[in-house]
DNA sequence: CAGTGGTCTAGACCACTCG
DNA sequence: GAGTGGTCTAGACCACTGT
């Protein structure tokens, strides 16, 4: 979107359907202007009212129903896109040094709830790993992580010092769904002295179940110190 | 989306292109297929293929050059839909009953810092409401909160025990943008005493900013306790 | 200059919904 | 049947980038 001829005709529209919904005409539910009642109101082709409408509804902010209207959404499912970034990514970024120290690389036979969680079957082997990271030195991450060796052959040959994980799985299976719980907990007594906290440290915990085409890639299991990680974000509507 | 005739063009089109950037064809950074050479290899019209392009973009998938080309991204940026949902449509969708005790609800002069924070002149007056929400009468969240007069002049004549401010908020300035932290502390003396935990409990604390138009609506801090909530989501690219 | 993306038009056909 | 959204076309003009 670099190309901004005083404004297109399609922006107009939506910034008219905007400020509209911000200002509380058309309230969540209520019937908003038709296609064609856009198209003479703006002097424009359907095409183009089409497409300020379908990017509102691409955006959460109308429902469309074919037959019937477009209609303001219930906006409290003010959705927003959260950024996961490679920790990596994030600590160079500041400027900073980040290192990893693998404590744990190897093949294993999964456990029958392991097995579960991921989706696999029971009885068939997984890669483990894990990794703590750290930013100038302090551990900012303990990351225990279960990897499907279908899906990445060659996860245990790779060399964590000089890549991350995260980094890795995403050229090997890149377009994945993910589900992930984000909660405060205490770590374990080995993440603790992994991480090298008190064990009454309260800890950012993040669990995240990747998969792509149906079939799993991976579930890890990342603890940040509180004192030292926020999660931060913004969205706009 | 309910119409799809056996498939739309170019629905047939992104997921052509969808399925090479997943195979590993057009690696990150690279060149993809331009608008004329889909023209002329799906035998579309060059707005089909727009189409199909345009919304990959939007989805992140690719970048677009005028002048240039389309290229395939970093995936690093795996963004995903965090939805941000009223506590009270979470709790009452499990079928549970929620209950809200109103601690503290008047206005204040605002602090320094606090002013600087919300972005309101000094000296200026902000309400200021403590409530602590429960499900099936276990205390779940609680919530500090800072609300700009200005946007919501009658913030302290609602009554939060029948509404959520969230709510009321989302009704008085809709489309709003959002900065929040996510990070895990343990709680003050009083939000333990709240929330019915020992202050040793790790909690899972949000600190959201919001504000429309440029103007701040509210700032607040939410407190859930670690052992009792977790932030669930999904995402897919 | 040729090639790219960014936008727009004036039609068209279709499927769906409602009265 | 009238009105809605879902899709598509075959052109067009423009701005930008490279060589």
């Amino acid at each position: 979107m670099t190309y901004l001829p005083p404004a297109a005709a399609y922006a107009h529209i939506k910034n008219y359907l905007k400020e509209g919904l911000s200002a509380g005409r058309w309230p969540p539910g209520t019937l908003m202007p038709s296609e064609s009642e856009l198209v003479t109101q703006f002097s424009v082709s359907r095409m183009t009212a089409n497409r300020a409408v379908r990017e509102l509804q691409a955006e959460g902010l109308v429902e469309r129903v074919q037959g019937v209207g477009t209609f303001a959404t219930q906006p409290y499912r003010a959705s927003s896109t959260l950024t996961i970034r490679d920790l990596h990514d994030e600590i160079t970024e500041r400027g900073h040094r980040h290192r990893s120290e693998v404590h744990l690389a190897r093949a294993e036979a999964v456990s029958e709830t392991l097995a579960q969680r991921m989706g696999l079957p029971a009885g068939s082997e997984v890669f483990h790993t894990l990794i703590v990271h750290s930013e100038n030195g302090v551990p900012l991450l303990c990351e225990d992580r279960y990897v499907n060796p279908a899906r990445a052959p060659d996860y245990l040959s790779v060399d964590f010092t000089r890549t991350t994980p995260t980094n890795y799985l995403l050229t090997v299976a890149p377009l994945w769904e993910a589900q992930y719980s984000i909660e405060a907990q205490l770590p374990t007594a080995e993440e603790a002295q992994l991480l090298g906290v008190k064990p009454s440290e309260p800890c950012l915990i993040v669990v995240r179940r990747t998969e792509s085409q149906g079939s799993p890639i991976t579930l890890a299991r990342l603890v940040h110190p509180g004192s030292r990680y926020t999660i931060e974000g913004s969205f706009k509507p």
